[in-house]
Formats: C-alpha cells, structure tokens, sequence
DNA sequence: GCACGCTATTCTATTGATGTCAATAGGTTA
DNA sequence: TAACCTATTGACATCAATAGAATAGCGTGC
C-alpha cells in the first residue's frame, strides 16, 4: 500500500480508512505549537489532540519524533515529570521564546498557503 | 542543504532566497490537474505556469514524475507533438475523465485542508 | 557549418522525510 | 500475575524530492 504517493485520495476500490494526507502531514508541526501555546502537555496528549483537532489519525513515533525535533531546534523545551502520573514518567513539553516566533513564522506560511489553496478552489471550479 | 525539514521556515539568518515548503508541495498535483483542466498542455509549459501560479519554483523532474504518475494512474493522456514545435517534439498532456473526478476528489480534500488551516490560525491568533 | 543558447524531456544517484514495528516500562485492575 | 492502558524511544525500510547530467531538436550569429 503506498504511503500517499499519487492518488492518495483516489481510493479506488475499498473504502479506506482514514488516511492522512499530504497536506495534513505538513499541518503537524504548526498544529503542535498552537497546542503548546495554550498549554504545555506531553506527547501522549498532544496525539489525542491533534486527532480531535481534524488531523488524521497520526501515528505516535511520528509525534514523539516532532516533538524531539522541534526541542533540537530550541523551539520547546521538556522536563521530566515524574510525579502524579497513571503510568510511567512523561515528558512536558512547553513552547520557548524561539517556539513562539517560529509559530509567527509558521502562520504567515499557512496564512500564504491558505490563500494558494483557495486560488487553486476557485480556478478549478469556474466553468470551463 | 535539507529538503526543508522541521524548521524550513525559519531561515535563521540570511534571507532565504525562495524555498518552497512541504504545503506548496502537496500542491502541485492539484495545481497540475487545475492548469490541464483549463488546457491541454506539456511540462515545459506546465513547469512555468506553475510558477506564476506561486507555486514556487519547482524542479522539472518533479513536474514530470508527477506528470507521468499521473499518466500511470490514467488521470491524464499524454501524445507526442512533433510538429510546429519550437525545439524537440514535446508531449502533450490531457485530462481524462478519470482526471476530472480525481480532480474533484482534490477539491474536496483541499478544501477539508483549509478549513483546517483557517481553524489552526484563528486559534493559534486567540489570547491566551 | 558550427558553436551557442533555448526549448523540452528523461534518467540516475543521493539524501532526507515518513511510516511501521518492536522494545521498554510503569501503573491499574481483575 | 496476567492483561491492559499510559507513555516514550529506537531501528529499519521505503518512498519522495532534489540535483545534475545526458539527450536532442531548433534558431541565431559569426
């Protein structure tokens, strides 16, 4: 089975579960810095909510392994908590400085792409 | 040089000369079926168009791949032009039926991909 | 008539991004 | 103590993007 490749969204025969998309792939990051934003939290939550949020069903390593990313780029910073926890110790992540400049950053982009897509919306619908 | 990677925006020091990110990727297919939509049409043509589109500048190969894969996936049809070009003989690609409904399975997905993108900015914009 | 530049397409190699799977591990409940 | 949920990490395989060069026809200037 393809990852997406092209004609992700075909389908074709069976009905397919969900998928995720290019496009929501590419919205993982940003979407896990306005989460972080609001508050700081850990992996295991984040992936429940970017899930709730309309970004697909995302697997986990590919969270976790944002999140690392992102703390190697001084954009979150975590610490260990390893108090009242219903399992093992869990890493808190919380937005830095840099984290909040490169979520600007980030919804300018978006904000750029946004308007691409609905460019392309309208041109490909107008009659012929 | 990173494809683009986490952090592809942020630059971080000399101004970028213009990248294009992991969004305006997942644009292209899109954009191509929009453009051969309109009119048949071949890569070199395609490739430029593209770029007014603000799709930013992207590799001929990758235009040509995904024109290719999309010829695979029978969303265009392509037939060599040998007359009244200006170089080597050139191949022109249509829409197929097929590529009219791929085409309209795109929109729904692009546009479930701003509703999310617009979601994602007003609440990455919220006071806290 | 040939060297150069533009149009036009294809192929190969490399690297980087992504998905999947398995391992580890603490806590809770039956 | 076994099964299950929370929680995170690492390794590996695969796929896609990019760069770069090869191929090739045509037009222009010299």
């Amino acid at each position: 089975m393809p990852r997406h490749g092209r004609g992700w969204m075909m389908g074709g025969g069976p009905p397919w579960q969900q998928r995720h998309t290019p496009l929501t792939v590419a919205l993982i990051e940003p979407a896990l810095l306005v989460l972080l934003r609001e508050r700081a939290s850990h992996g295991y939550t984040l992936l429940a909510e970017l899930d709730k949020l309309g970004v697909g069903a995302i697997h986990p390593s590919v969270v976790y392994r944002t999140l690392r990313e992102m703390e190697a780029l001084g954009w979150v910073q975590s610490d260990w908590e390893t108090s009242q926890t219903q399992g093992p110790p869990r890493r808190i992540y919380q937005l830095t400085a840099q984290g909040t400049e490169a979520l600007e950053s980030w919804k300018r982009e978006l904000g750029r792409a946004r308007d691409l897509v609905s460019q392309l919306l309208e041109r490909g619908s107008k009659s012929t």
